[in-house]
DNA sequence: GGATTTGAACTGACCACATCAATAG
DNA sequence: GACTATTGATGTGGTCAGTTCAAAT
C-alpha cells in the first residue's frame, strides 16, 4: 500500500485508514468513510510522506513531511542534526470533514475543496463527534495541558467537548520527546497519557460512546499470554466481570462484549524489564509503565500507529487496575504489523472498573438503556469483521498454489484433491 | 413459558514447506 | 566485523470437526 489511493488506484494517497488498513485519496476517503456509520468512525490521518505505507503521527515543520513514528525516529534521531527540527503532532479524525475542516486541524493541510463537501457531512450536518481519551489542544480555552514534575501531563478538559461540530479529532501518541506544537500554546504540549472524564459515567455516555473511546475492536494489541500479561486467569477476570468490572463500564454483563479483536503485539517484558509484582507498585508505577513502553513502542507504533492513545488507555486502567502481578510479553515489530485475531484482550482489558468512574450499582442504569446498549452492542458485533492482514506476501503466494486434501497441504508430489491453480483433482 | 430440536454460524486444528531469525563457525 | 552454514520456528489457506447460538417447534 502507499502512494498511490488504494481504492480509486488513481490519485495519490493522502490518507491512511488503520481500519482500513488503506492509503486512500482525500475523495476516495470520503466516499469510502461515508458508506455507514461504522465506516465513518474510523480513526483516519494523514499518510507518512516519507515510507507511504504508515499513519503519520508528526509533522515536521522544518522539512515540510509528515512523519510516521518510525520515520520520524530515523530522521530525527538524536545523533542527527535534524533532532531539533520543530514537530507538530497530526491528529486523527473520523467522520468525513471537508478538507476545510482538515485544514482546521492541520493547519498545513492546504484548504482547497470548498466545493467538495461529502455527501455524508452534508447529510449529517458533520460529523459525530467522540472525545477521544487523549487529544492535543483543540480549544485551548477548554483544555489545558500540563506537565507535573514528573514530566507526566495532567489533562484538564472540559468534557462536554462540542459534539455539534460533528468530526472526531484525537492525537496519535507520541513514543517519543515531545515535538514541538507549534499550533498549541506556549507551555502546554500534547501527553501520551490517556485523559479520563471523570463526568463520564452513564448520564450523557452511551455505550458507543465508550466504544468510540475505546475503540476496541481496533486496538492494535495482540495480548498473546493473558495470564502471562495481567498475572490473573480468564477465572479471575470473569470474577470480575461478575462483580461488576465490565458491567459497570457497558452497562451489560453480556460476555459477548468481551469479544474483541486485537491485532499487533505487546511484548513489553523485555522492555519494561520486570513483571509488576503487586497491585500498589501498579498503581503507582502504571503511568510510567505505560510511557516506558511507548519508546520501546515505537516501531510497533509507527508500523502501524497501533499504540494509540487507545491502546494506551487501556493498558493504563487495566494496569492501574490490576490485582495481580502484571508481566508483559515480548513486543515485535513483526506482530505489531499485526493479525487481525480475536484475542479476547477485551474482555480483559475491561475486567476493571474504569477508573474515572466512580462506584455504580447497576440498577443506577435504565433497564431500557441497557437493553438498548446491548442490542446496539449485538448488532455493532454482528457488523464487525476482521480483516486479516497477511504478513509474508510470499508464503500466501505459495500457500495459494500448494495442492491439498481436504484442505490440507499435501507433499510435493502427493495425490491431492485440490488444486488452487487449475481447480482440479489428481484422484 | 420452558424444554427440545434443528440449522446456521463460528472456532480451532490440521497439513507441507519456503522463509525467517538466531546461532555457530 | 563480515560472511556462510546450520537449525529451529513461523506462517500461509482450504477443509473439517466440534462448539455455540438463535430460531423454530
Amino acid at each position: 500500500m502507499g502512494y498511490i489511493c488504494d481504492f480509486c488506484g488513481d490519485q495519490p494517497s493522502l490518507v491512511y485508514c488503520r481500519s482500513d488498513a488503506a492509503c486512500l485519496c482525500l475523495s476516495c476517503d470520503r466516499n469510502v468513510h461515508s458508506a455507514n456509520a461504522l465506516s465513518k468512525r474510523h480513526s483516519r490521518t494523514l499518510l507518512c510522506e516519507r515510507c507511504n505505507s504508515q499513519a503519520a503521527i508528526v509533522r515536521c515543520a522544518e522539512e515540510k513531511v509528515s512523519l510516521c513514528q518510525n520515520c520520524d525516529w530515523m530522521g530525527h534521531d538524536a545523533s542527527t542534526s535534524n533532532s531539533t527540527h520543530k514537530r507538530q503532532t497530526i491528529n486523527s479524525y473520523s467522520g468525513c470533514p471537508s478538507s476545510g475542516e482538515l485544514s482546521s486541524i492541520w493547519s498545513f493541510f492546504p484548504q482547497s475543496d470548498s466545493a467538495g463537501e461529502s455527501a455524508c457531512e452534508q447529510e449529517l450536518g458533520l460529523m459525530s463527534i467522540s472525545e477521544n481519551i487523549e487529544s492535543t489542544s483543540w480549544d485551548p480555552t477548554v483544555n489545558t495541558i500540563s506537565h507535573n514534575s514528573a514530566g507526566i501531563a495532567k489533562v484538564n478538559r472540559d468534557c462536554n467537548v462540542d459534539k455539534g461540530s460533528g468530526w472526531t479529532r484525537t492525537s496519535i501518541p507520541e513514543h517519543r520527546p515531545a515535538p514541538q506544537l507549534l499550533d498549541q500554546p506556549a507551555g502546554s504540549t500534547d501527553t501520551s497519557l490517556p485523559k479520563f472524564c471523570p463526568q463520564t459515567k452513564y448520564p450523557g455516555l452511551s455505550e458507543d460512546d465508550l466504544y468510540d473511546d475505546f475503540n476496541i475492536d481496533e486496538v492494535d494489541l495482540n495480548l498473546e499470554n493473558y495470564e502471562e500479561l495481567f498475572g490473573v486467569t480468564l477465572n479471575h477476570s470473569e470474577e470480575l466481570l461478575e462483580n461488576g468490572g465490565i458491567d459497570s463500564l457497558f452497562g451489560t454483563k453480556d460476555m459477548s462484549a468481551a469479544d474483541s479483536t486485537c491485532q499487533g503485539a505487546v511484548a513489553a517484558e523485555p522492555i519494561i524489564g520486570a513483571d509488576i509484582e503487586d497491585s500498589s507498585s501498579l498503581q503507582g508505577s502504571s503511568i510510567g509503565l505505560v510511557n516506558a513502553i511507548q519508546p520501546a513502542c515505537s516501531n510497533a507504533a509507527s508500523a502501524d500507529s497501533a499504540m494509540s492513545n487507545k491502546t494506551d488507555s487501556i493498558l493504563y486502567f487495566t494496569t492501574k487496575h490490576a490485582h495481580s502481578s502484571l508481566s508483559f510479553s515480548g513486543l515485535t515489530g513483526e506482530s505489531s504489523a499485526g493479525d487481525y485475531q480475536d484475542c479476547g484482550a477485551s474482555s480483559m482489558l475491561l475486567m476493571g472498573e474504569p477508573p474515572w468512574c466512580p462506584p455504580c450499582t447497576e440498577s443506577s442504569i435504565p433497564s431500557a438503556t441497557r437493553s438498548d446498549a446491548v442490542l446496539r452492542y449485538k448488532a455493532k458485533k454482528k457488523t464487525r469483521k476482521f480483516e486479516k492482514r497477511v504478513r509474508y506476501a510470499s508464503r500466501k503466494a505459495r500457500a495459494d498454489v500448494r495442492k491439498r486434501v481436504k484442505g490440507r497441504f499435501v507433499k510435493a508430489g502427493d495425490a491431492y484433491d485440490y488444486d488452487p491453480l487449475n481447480q482440479t483433482r489428481s484422484c
